[in-house]
DNA sequence: TGGAATTGCTAAATCGATTTAGTAGAATTG
DNA sequence: CAATTCTACTAAATCGATTTAGCAATTCCA
């Protein structure tokens, strides 16, 4: 592996100085009033040699990295792996990379994360944070440093976020099961519970209920631990399929969930919508080819990334001066399909 | 923002040399006859500033920047995205960070995906490579830069990959097809289709059809574009369900082509497994809950990503005399859903 | 013709670490 | 007691870029 040809080497083979060597492949030649025939032999030089600049001297010397850091809850989770990407076009758009990291619902992961990224001098980050209102958080804040959440905010601290509207999307849900008939309708949760992602969804679900008349009944929401989703649905939907409960809808606040909900159900041979109706917080391509189809809401994950790169990249480079609202709610939209008993549904 | 502390300022606030400092808090204290009580105080003195070393200056010094680079095809795509997750967790279990990007199937993309990651001074690279025998893969390879290829390998180059026994898979499923009384079998296949994900795929449909006593026709095997799945399949799954070929089973060799099939078989009002079987090479989550269930090929992702970290580690680490087996094939299994007419699948 | 301005370029400092080569002073040895 | 070995530590070079300060030679202007 032989060694990369380095501004000196240019410079050197020409017999100039790496100062004007610099400022030449920086496009600085002209303000500097470097000859046109020396700046087209650097040129032609740097061509020749494959020249290809060291990130991290430059980095280190402008103490900017043009890399941001992501980390996402769970990158083998669609809904995340779809936000990845699009923060990865987001950036790459603007010449930033990205480097990402998965904390797994795991806050000492994520702690861990963060202080490995900023080790790499990341010049921001994004994070979907599966802390609370935690100090690691403030700690950012405090000095200032980049950072806009994503997916889940902390409604402690006054940090730049990016988000669904969880709590609108949430009514949608609830107004459409009351349509199609819906009485008792249980919703299935997740934990950690205390993220904003799944409060607001809560929220959304009990006001909605209010607003159509339906006593809110805690017995009817059920917390499902994440790392456990397979045993923890198929222990408690039952509890809220049977009496006394007896819910005939299910309001499932994620995908992962809801594939485990969907086994369930199968398993228990039991028929959606005449049974259960069902409706998942979250949609994916194959909800459309189950049986039935299922309904879903779905999340605008592509603009939601590249709103949270733009925020971001607006407090990397403006600094105080960031102009950009940083707090901000994307709308869902309800994909109405048959797991609801609707007829006017594909 | 301010400024972070750095091993000149923990060596002035003791007044020692920033030398014996490095050596303390890379361990290197006893090595060095370093006093254990000044030990102490060094270490005291960097937690008190917190101090977090720079790892761009210390990549810039040691050539070396425990950062991989991993290029997948898509992130999007749900198998990239576990392949992702694996790879992140066995790298970071090793110490090393992934900075990745997604090729989007794009030849130009992945080039400037390489060299970006090059310029970052990553200490190698995992590929799903879109190329194919191309020059810049050949020319990592002749400068002996560490390099696993993923999922795909370049059979005309000599470079190390790990990835399923696509050959294998397919067998199985044409065997199984067969097994159910299929006797016209079409092929959906992706392109770029000179991948050898996808060409290992179709040898291995042959080999099993004339194994199997059935002649290998050209006119059942369709391929669709990356960039236009829905289009393709709209187009041309009628070609093959119609006569003069009237296929009774279509082999569809990745997740994106089979979410669009099922689309286009449901807009047809066909029946699955009566008037088509369909197998999909790749299993996602809810194939167990379409209507019907889809049988597929379930590869091993995790594996496979955990793999071709320990192979790029062992190159990265050991270069020349590295040990492990560096053409890596993993065995696939066929998960027997009810799309193929199965009675015993669930 | 002498001072100022312009043109074209360079030396050296800097970022923050690691690493090589070496030194002062105490302890040990012959 | 001089020579040697240890102990505990340091100065300076280095990685590869950017940036500041400034210099030499030419041209301009009065």
């Amino acid at each position: 592996m032989k060694k990369k040809p380095s501004l000196a080497d240019i410079a050197k083979a020409l017999g100039v100085s790496k100062t004007l060597v610099s400022m030449v492949l920086n496009g600085k030649g002209n303000d500097n009033g470097i000859n046109e025939e020396t700046q087209k032999r650097v040129w032609a030089k740097a061509k020749e040699l494959d020249y290809k600049p060291n990130m991290m001297a430059r980095s280190l010397r402008m103490g900017r990295s043009h890399t941001i850091g992501l980390i996402v809850a769970d990158i083998s989770n669609s809904f995340y792996a779809r936000m990845c990407r699009a923060v990865e076009d987001a950036a790459s758009k603007k010449g930033y990379h990205v480097l990402f990291g998965s904390s797994d619902e795991n806050a000492s992961k994520e702690k861990g994360l963060i202080q490995m990224l900023r080790d790499r001098q990341v010049d921001g980050l994004i994070i979907s944070t599966t802390l609370g209102n935690n100090e690691d958080i403030k700690a950012l804040q405090e000095e200032n440093f980049p950072l806009v959440l994503i997916d889940r905010f902390v409604p402690q601290e006054d940090t730049p976020f990016v988000t669904s509207d969880n709590y609108g999307g949430s009514t949608l849900v609830v107004d459409h099961l009351v349509q199609q008939g819906a009485k008792r309708i249980g919703q299935l949760t997740i934990s950690p519970s205390h993220l904003t992602s799944i409060t607001e969804r809560t929220r959304g679900y009990k006001d909605a209920l209010a607003k159509n008349g339906i006593a809110f009944d805690q017995a009817l929401v059920r917390e499902i631990p994440y790392d456990n989703i397979r045993e923890g649905i198929r222990h408690k939907v039952p509890l809220l399929l049977n009496p006394p409960h007896s819910v005939d809808s299910l309001f499932v606040v994620n995908n992962n969930l809801a594939v485990a909900t969907l086994e369930c159900i199968q398993d228990l041979g039991l028929r959606i919508p005449e049974d259960v109706r069902v409706v998942c917080f979250d949609d994916i391509d194959l909800f459309k080819f189950c049986n039935p189809p299922i309904t879903a809401i779905a999340q605008p994950i592509e603009r939601m990334g590249e709103c949270a790169v733009e925020v971001l990249l607006d407090k990397i480079e403006n600094g105080g001066d960031a102009t950009l609202a940083d707090k901000v709610f994307l709308e869902t939209s309800l994909i109405v399909r048959r797991s609801c008993g609707s007829k006017a549904a594909k």
